[in-house]
Order: structure tokens, then C-alpha cells, then sequence
DNA sequence: TCACTTTTAGATACTATGTATCTTGTAATT
DNA sequence: AATTACAAGATACATAGTATCTAAAAGTGA
């Protein structure tokens, strides 16, 4: 892990040593990609970027990522699956139909409700998975203001 | 509309012919084929079932039942999305991981706690996808006695 | 530092899921 | 029954991902 990496680089990379997968240039140009992208992206979408990694390699590591915990998978209001830079553990995303820019949810308090409620149909819940769609402040308001 | 058709099938059918798509020999084939099945399925089980049914069609009913809303769409925990029969309008399921049998949520009282939650964030909602995933009843008991 | 072992990369083929296009067939309509 | 619009089936293409194989590179210990 070198000096020069981003806080945020230097994390992913740990977390990949932590898992015991080996620190190469390939997964270094990956995680820097995928540090510097702001929005969810797709592994075509990396391999748009990184035309030097073989795309094997790119659906490689985006699997490794996600089993580091430092990449989650976001799914769109239309059912396709993207990637993002994500919080370890589990949090959910409000997700902007606009500009696709997604906020963390971290504090799941929903569960509890979950629970309750599956209870009434003789449901023992192990796991939920959530998306919320929307629209973000900064185009919520141009929204509003046209109409 | 046949008087031979179940109750199921003559709305999926009725549900076709509101949204203006004409009733053909295939589109009943693969409305009664789905109203049979009773847990998720995929566009190639559906085809594996109907092999008389060229792949094509297969896919573009499946568009046509999920518009006409008497499908959906059930995304599994790994990421993978299914196909379900549906009740009409918003609603979640209870997914179980063991048998893959799943149970309709109707009523979905999480959307006015989503708003307060996301109001925190200034973001403004406008839908939300929820899956729950867990054990039926009849899963959950034999896990519980075999510890 | 060199040799050894293990993991990884890249190429490539294959699978799964779906869409686009084009020609022929068939439902609905007159 | 003739017309017309829609649908079916074949096929090619697109997208997302996995499997396999060989070569290269990373980590390890002498």
C-alpha cells in the first residue's frame, strides 16, 4: 500500500489484504477507478475506463470488492444491478432518479417493522434488501420550480 | 376469453386485452404456464416449459404481463430478478431462502417512515423497492428442531 | 537474490438474460 | 372474405457475467 494512495484507496486495499488476495496493478487501477466514481457505475462502465485491464479481470475484482465489503451492488428502479463505493456493512441507498447521485443509509431501523410484520404471516426474516428512489436536493428543486 | 379458463388466467388474459394486446394461442400458453407455477421463476424456466414457444415471444409476453401487471419481479438475495405472478399495484414480498415460496405483502406502511427518514437527508421519495428474505413456516421448523 | 509455490491476469469461449430486426402468420375489424 | 394492424418465430445482436487455460507475477524461504 503506498504513501501516496487516497485515505480512501489505501482502505479498499486494506480491506482486500485483510481478505488475503494479493495487492496487484490491475485491482490498484480498479480500486482507484472505482474510488474516484462518485456515482454507481457497471463493470462496463470500469472497463470503459481502464481499457488496459482485461475484462475477465475487471468482474474479477468487482466480485472481490464486494466480498471486501467495500463495494456494494445498488439496484436501479428498473432492475439493473450497478456497482458503487460502499460503507462496510448494512445500509441502504436513497437513490436519485435524476442524476443517479445515491446517499448512504446507514442506521437500518426498519427491521424491527420487518420483523412485526412477518410475524403476522409466520415469517422468520434473516435478511431484507432496500432501495429507495427519488430525487436529491439539487434536482428537486429545478423540478419544482418548473412546473 | 375461454369459460374453461381458471379464475387466474381469465384475469391475466382480461388484464392483456385492457392494455389492447390481442389474445393469441402462445400468450395463453404462457399465462396458464405461469398461473400453474407457484414460486419465482425465470424467462428459460418458463421456455424449458413451453418449448413450442419460440424464445422471442417467451420474453416479450413476460414485458407484457409485467406491464399489464399481473407479474413482477422478485429480485432474489444474490442479485438475480425472477418472475412472479403478481397482485395488481405496489406491493413486497416474503421471500423464502430454503423453498423459494413467496408471500405477497399488501399494504406497505414503511413508505411514510421512508419519507421521515429521507426528509433527513433532503431528499424527496418517490418510490422504493423492498425485498425480505428469510424462512416460511414450514422451512423454519425443521431448521429449528435439527439444532 | 534465486528458486519455488500460489495466486492472478489475460485471452477466449461459453452461459444467461434480454433486445432489435425482419419476414411470415394470424386476430380483429370492415 | 378482404384488409390491416399486430404478433410470432427466426435470427442476430447486446449486455452481464462465469469457466477454463496458459502465462506471468506475487509472496516465501533458503
Amino acid at each position: 500500500m503506498s504513501k501516496r494512495d487516497s485515505p480512501i484507496v489505501a482502505h479498499m486495499l486494506d480491506a482486500l489484504g485483510e481478505k488475503g488476495y494479493r495487492d496487484t496493478a490491475p485491482r490498484r487501477a480498479i480500486v482507484q477507478a472505482v474510488a474516484q466514481t462518485e456515482k454507481h457505475f457497471t463493470a462496463e462502465d470500469l472497463r470503459a475506463q481502464l481499457p488496459e485491464v482485461g475484462r475477465a479481470t475487471i468482474y474479477r475484482s468487482l466480485k472481490l470488492l464486494l466480498d471486501a465489503g467495500v463495494v456494494c451492488r445498488v439496484l436501479l428502479e428498473d432492475g439493473n444491478l450497478h456497482y458503487q463505493l460502499s460503507h462496510r456493512g448494512h445500509h441502504h441507498h436513497l437513490l436519485c432518479v435524476e442524476c443517479g447521485v445515491s446517499e448512504d443509509l446507514t442506521g437500518c431501523d426498519i427491521e424491527d417493522q420487518l420483523k412485526t410484520v412477518a410475524a403476522a404471516h409466520e415469517f422468520q426474516v434473516s435478511g431484507h434488501w432496500l432501495e429507495i428512489y427519488g430525487r436529491c436536493l439539487n434536482c428537486a428543486i429545478p423540478a419544482a420550480a418548473s412546473l
